[in-house]
DNA sequence: CTTTTATTTAATTAACTAATCAATTATTAT
DNA sequence: ATAATAATTGATTAGTTAATTAAATAAAAG
């Protein structure tokens, strides 16, 4: 009685090569709906139909949502942090050139992945993000507390902007790379942005933290109403 | 044959005065749950188990979730906005200096208000964030643009560090301010920095944004023709 | 005393969702 | 060829949870 739909495609095993890397295709799947609704967002059933399968065969190869997720992590999100890593710490030892190797390239990694940004905050920012715990237990560790170990020396060796706090720094570097790319959506509309590209990021960026929001080569107008009391830094080229 | 557990309050209008309130109750309640769990992920019975009443009460005074999210929005949120934006467009007239308002206001906001920069994360910078749409056509555009439009202004008049985007300047500035107060508890403890606060990382950024990351003070490493140029000064630890 | 307001309990309605099984077919190894 | 294994499906089950409404009740306001 309950008429077939459209038997999209007869059970058993499929012709071979048609069939190639459904794993995979569930894992891409599973990705963009994740960065897209959040994990807890996404039944495994619809990770199955974006994908043009069935929720049993998520089953039949992860198991469960949680095992899912592990592999997520494991081959899709390690090994690009894991790059970034790497590219970071055989970066030059000056601070100032460690930080620009960073932004340059998680920028760079952020805009090739843009699933990334989206599920970065949701899942990871957030209280109860479920990739928190194992990012932050296996991967995050490799990466900032370097960082912040660095911009330490620095500081003690008088190359760091003194007012800045070492760890912050840290903190600062990712809000002025992730947060942004995160939010393309919104800037863009709200601003009228389109044409700023993951580039024009990183070359704004890099100028930010090369020499602060004002201009050095003018003359600043003296305001006297607020704090502004430490002159005492040399503008020097 | 059910046994009344215990008839925590009998239906029927409460002796009141200690009743006062219900509704602003269920607000916190709400804003609470939401910050944490996010607004998907909190159904109205939680809330009203928060607050100490019932799924019904929910619907007697706000009708339902959506109308519950204009209440929101409009009661707790919208009056927060106005009062930064009133402060930023009455700082002084020059880019840096709007800024530095900017900066200031919205962390000490952020701060005082806990709830709002996971709320903000999760719902507004999230695409199917259930604020989005609402901050978006009614709040955002009061700030941001505004803001933009000083950068703008003061680069044509070099006023404004000459390799900024006065659009990306703004995303800029938010990036700063609310991911570090969004992800405190993430950098707290990879970097060990419980005792930085919401001054300290004021102080921080206006440094960021006053010199940049690098000291002035001292001679620049001479550009080395490229960053090859890493000698060993490692630093002890 | 009547009406309105605030509040509860209980019932109704409405979904999904994850997980597992048994059946089915293709491929590979023998 | 045949048997074993791998890949895949549809169907079923059972568990969960949520929003909404209706009826009941008590206090407060008029």
């Amino acid at each position: 009685m309950p008429p077939r739909k459209t038997p999209l495609r007869p059970p058993g095993r499929p012709a071979n090569a048609a069939a190639g890397g459904q794993r995979e295709r569930l894992l891409d799947a599973a990705i963009a709906l994740f960065a897209h609704r959040g994990v807890a967002g996404t039944s495994l059933g619809e990770i199955a139909r974006r994908a043009h399968a069935t929720p049993a065969l998520v089953h039949y190869y992860f198991g469960n949502r949680d095992q899912l997720l592990d592999a997520l992590v494991n081959e899709r999100i390690a090994p690009l942090v894991a790059t970034l890593g790497r590219r970071v710490s055989e970066s030059g030892a000056d601070a100032s050139s460690t930080a620009r190797t960073f932004v340059s390239a998680i920028v760079a990694m952020l805009a090739e992945h843009e699933w990334l940004p989206p599920l970065w905050i949701r899942e990871v920012l957030t209280d109860d993000g479920a990739l928190r715990e194992r990012l932050m237990a296996r991967i995050a560790p490799e990466i900032a507390p370097h960082l912040a170990r660095r911009f330490a020396d620095a500081k003690r060796e008088g190359a760091l902007n003194p007012g800045l706090d070492p760890r912050l720094t840290v903190v600062s570097l990712i809000g002025l790379t992730i947060f942004p790319l995160a939010a393309q959506s919104i800037w863009k509309r709200l601003l009228d942005a389109d044409d700023v590209d993951a580039d024009a990021l990183t070359r704004h960026t890099l100028a930010l933290l090369e020499g602060g929001i004002g201009s050095r080569s003018r003359a600043r107008p003296r305001k006297s109403t607020s704090r502004r009391r430490r002159e005492h830094r040399e503008a020097s080229t």
